[in-house]
DNA sequence: AAGATGCCGAACCGTACGGTACGGTACGCA
DNA sequence: TGCGTACCGTACCGTACGGTTCGGCATCTT
């Protein structure tokens, strides 16, 4: 059984990566970039400025500026850390429990001013260039969130406490509950804080109806 | 009780937003590029070019870059009509046979090329510029299609079919058992037509899901 | 002490884009 | 026939960006 902990530490996202402290720095300038002004203020001369470097290493540490990004959401995908939390036998309530603090979480990475901007940011060039960017962010941000949820899922098939064909499907059927519209909403400019306040209330009813649809009864 | 009948009318976009027929053909080739290269492709030079007009024209017609994108999103949205019929009765059976419906043509919409390109810019461009697209993407795309569900969800209601207490609500739910995380991942560049295969068939299970938590027994 | 390394800051280059201006043309109208 | 209007095609302008180069400085190594 899991528990899923979100925590942010700069220096891990740098040496998860083999990237001096300084470069770490410097994506982290970065990202206050995009956050700020989108990705047309997240110009090789605006990093470079921010980050009081020279452009000359930018380029030697991330080869252009497609390296550059990259870099950036990996490093942020190293700043978010899911830990895994064995504990006792699995109960009704404490599954409940555990996944209400899941759409929590969720919610809250959604929400997240980096997340939104690089999401922003990897849309924006999915049509040119075969969605690279897209499947980077998708591997290093989604994936871990859903592994963690498949496993949370699991653990609650064994201890007979739901029932469901597929993992996956039942997993896409909590995030659809948990999340609906919110993220494309946000996304689309949407005041992300007044969202995450009309959503996160919603969580618990969320949880409600997957386990009514998922539920043992007992 | 509604039916949610889409269909393309390139005609209809133009005369809808009052713009020339020939206005219309231009914005139609822009739409073109803007599937085809992404925003990159999307430049004035490249639809004067690809529409056989001058930029004087795109100008004199739109204003600038942003009014020939806003005209652009305006006429995608007249093309897509939502069309209420009338009809007898609301049973369990054609209640279900209307949200399969209703289903079946959110994904078609969701994962058409152009509203795939559109989201994409406007997403693109929502940091920047106080989300003027994203809200006018919203306003005329979403909008139409969530008063349409909500209107059938009413329908239902009345009908002693549905139960819930607050319609928005309801259709939430609705659309995250339908859509769960696959519009997000077109938009990421994931195959579209892999993906609308892959969750055609859920349609289904969502709106059995959708009748257990929401659903009278009768 | 002397070279090597790493980096900054600034200048530079080619290109591409948004927006404007202008000459030329087809068409409607008096 | 002459004039106005609307439009096309092209050339043009200013700017901004990605990427490269270079001079200079500080630190490290031998």
């Amino acid at each position: 059984m899991v528990i899923l902990q979100v925590f942010a530490q700069a220096k891990a996202g740098a040496t998860a990566a083999g990237l001096t402290e300084r470069q770490g720095a410097v994506l982290e300038r970065a990202l206050g970039l995009l956050v700020e002004g989108g990705e047309r203020a997240l110009t090789t001369a605006g990093v470079a400025r921010a980050a009081n470097c020279s452009k000359e290493s930018l380029y030697k540490w991330f080869g252009d500026r497609d390296g550059l990004i990259s870099a950036m959401i990996t490093y942020q995908a190293g700043k978010v850390r899911t830990v895994e939390v064995s504990a006792g036998a699995l109960t009704a309530e404490t599954l409940r429990r555990h996944l209400l603090a899941f759409a929590s979480d969720l919610i809250d990475v959604l929400s997240g001013d980096v997340s939104l901007a690089l999401n922003r940011l990897a849309i924006g060039q999915a049509s040119r260039e075969g969605a690279g960017l897209g499947r980077l962010l998708q591997e290093r941000g989604r994936r871990q969130i859903s592994k963690r949820a498949a496993a949370l899922l699991e653990a609650g098939r064994k201890a007979k406490l739901l029932a469901f064909d597929s993992a996956d499907e039942a997993y896409g059927t909590l995030y659809g509950l948990i999340v609906s519209d919110m993220h494309l909403r946000m996304l689309l400019g949407e005041n992300a804080a007044a969202l995450k306040k009309e959503f996160s209330p919603r969580a618990e009813k969320a949880v409600d109806a997957f386990l009514t649809l998922h539920g043992v009864k007992g």
